[in-house]
RNA sequence: GCCCCCAUCGUCCAGCGGCCUAGGACGCCUCCCUUUCAAGGAGGUAACACGGGUUCGACUCCCGUUGGGGGUGCCA
């Protein structure tokens, strides 16, 4: 089942319609003290929860720096990037109200230029053509997948060789990378635990590490802001920054805790809920998510998590510096909570907006009346936490016979609840037909039978709505109207005489 | 194995040498309100991993241990 398109309500400054390859912002400004951040995912057929807080912590640290916020799509895996998997990505983003200032970039379209890279850095002999190494026999190259004495072999193009870039102390002329990560602080590593990289593949395809650094070079990305689980790239990247020329002094980097699971470990596609969208089709909200997402390794200096609009009240206390350094769980009774209370602060008339896909994927989605709902939408929106509860809650004013809790029946029938019933079928055509006035004259009536409401009230709300609990009752029989109220007491009443002769 | 990172309530976030008998949020528990259930209100439960330093003084700084995670691909 596809999801239902929930869509950020206009107002927040910064959401715009659709057409995701159009959906940038004209400006490219060539001011020096620029900073640009990207997000650069894989198209693989679904936004990873961990990729959709990398780009929101992107965009937002664009935004909070009045910095630029680019999209690059790394498709040169051919395999998986199919156009309608690149959609997948937008479609995403754009859930999320997150938007972009520059048109997206294609890696893919960007093969040229890569290559241009290899042969750069293979004519400068800080690259060299690498033989594989067979398993079998790996002891005569301590364990490595490559020989080290290939880097001075002179080797050219040939079957199955590939291009390696040469991890080299006395041609680099350092002996160490190291870089002051945003998030980190200092983080170094040693040329001798760094191999060396595969630039270019034996297919002749650039590998991830190439491809990324000149891409970034190309987009003057100033901000390099990703998961954890790519600082041990960040020597590669930088060596490469450094052998292609291009400049690295005003590099930044901000490694973000990686999201866990509950046994603490990454989320994994497997095991995991790991597709944004599929928390869009559970019934969450696009704003609540963010939030949730946000809160996920920084929290708003005030203390104030909840926020009706976060990309429009995170952006000025945000600074890339105060996220956290440890892992994050994901916690999904959180973000319920985050997002009742995004739901409880909806206008009614973008409650049902939000909430009518969910009602319209129902077996009774034809007998739905904007009417009805709106008489009981405020009781609604305080008890659901996602919008797919929101069917449940109101299937009684909709289909003909609410299907009966049999337990709920069963406990609420007993005694005196028959004669009730019958009373109230006989006390209530004369009734006004207000909630109030049906609160009030069932609490006299109550009384009269020397009962309390509360028990009262019960085998009333089980013969008009088949449960024990439910929206309040009084509000539901104003919105069920009087005849159909009598009608269905009518039916358990007939229920009630075949049970009991 | 090797490399890198992390370490405050069950979970998320505060704390950035004294304001901490460690604060907020989610969850959980109790009570109040109440036409059921919610929502709301008032309480409660629960943490500085351990060991050394440094200091007049450490949750906060340093080192180590332990634990956890990430990486170790001709994936990205």
């Amino acid at each position: 089942m596809s999801g239902p398109p929930a869509r950020r309500s206009p107002g927040h400054g910064r959401s715009r319609s659709v057409v995701p390859s159009d959906h940038y912002r004209g400006h490219v400004s060539e001011s020096p003290a620029e900073r640009r951040m990207r997000f650069a995912p894989a198209p693989t057929g679904y936004l990873h929860l961990g990729s959709a807080r990398t780009a929101l912590f992107n965009w937002l640290a664009a935004r909070s720096v009045g910095g630029t916020f680019l999209l690059r799509i790394e498709d040169t895996d051919l395999e998986r990037s199919r156009p309608e998997l690149v959609d997948v990505v937008f479609e995403a983003l754009e859930w999320m109200g997150l938007d972009w200032d520059e048109p997206p970039v294609r890696q893919s379209a960007r093969l040229d230029a890569h290559q241009e890279a290899v042969e750069q850095l293979l004519a400068a002999g800080l690259a060299y053509w690498s033989d594989p190494v067979a398993e079998s026999d790996r002891d005569r190259t301590g364990g490595r997948a490559y020989d080290v004495a290939d880097r001075d072999r002179g080797l050219g193009p040939g079957d199955g060789r590939a291009v390696r870039f040469r991890v080299d102390e006395a041609a680099l002329g350092v002996s160490s990378v190291g870089w002051q990560d945003e998030v980190r602080g200092d983080i170094t590593f040693d040329l001798e635990h760094i191999e060396d990289f595969v630039i270019r593949r034996a297919d002749g395809s650039p590998t991830f590490f190439i491809a990324n650094v000149v891409d970034d070079v190309y987009m003057r990305v100033t901000d390099v802001i990703r998961g954890e689980d790519l600082v041990n790239v960040t020597p590669k990247y930088l060596l490469l920054r450094r052998a292609l020329g291009a400049p690295v002094d005003d590099l930044r980097f901000a490694h973000l805790p990686l999201i866990v699971n509950e046994q603490r470990k990454k989320l994994s596609k497997r095991r995991d809920d790991v597709s944004l969208l599929d928390y869009r089709d559970r019934g969450f909200l696009g704003e609540a998510m963010v939030n949730h997402l946000a809160l996920l390794g920084w929290g708003p200096p005030d203390g104030v998590e909840v926020r009706t609009d976060p990309l429009a009240e995170f952006p000025p206390v945000f600074r890339i510096a105060d996220v956290g350094e440890s892992s994050a769980t994901f916690d999904v009774a959180k973000l319920r909570h985050v997002d009742a209370e995004h739901i409880r602060a909806l206008g009614s008339a973008h409650f049902l907006a939000r909430a009518r896909p969910f009602l319209e994927a129902t077996p009774w989605a034809d007998r739905f009346r904007d009417e009805t709902f709106a008489g009981v939408a405020a009781d609604v929106q305080v008890r659901v936490e996602t919008l797919s509860e929101v069917p449940d809650l109101v299937e009684f004013l909709f289909v003909e016979d609410p299907p009966v809790d049999e337990g709920a029946w069963a406990a609420a029938m007993a005694d005196d609840a028959p004669a009730w019933l019958g009373v109230l079928a006989e006390r209530m055509p004369d009734w006004p037909w207000r909630s109030a006035d049906l609160h009030e004259r069932t609490s006299a009536l109550a009384e009269e039978l020397d009962v309390k409401l509360r028990k009262f009230q019960t085998p009333l709300r089980v013969a008009l709505t088949g449960r024990r609990v439910g929206l309040p009752l009084f509000e539901s029989m104003e919105a069920l109207g009087r005849e159909e109220c009598l009608r269905r007491i009518g039916v358990a009443l007939e229920r009630l005489e075949d049970a009991g002769s």
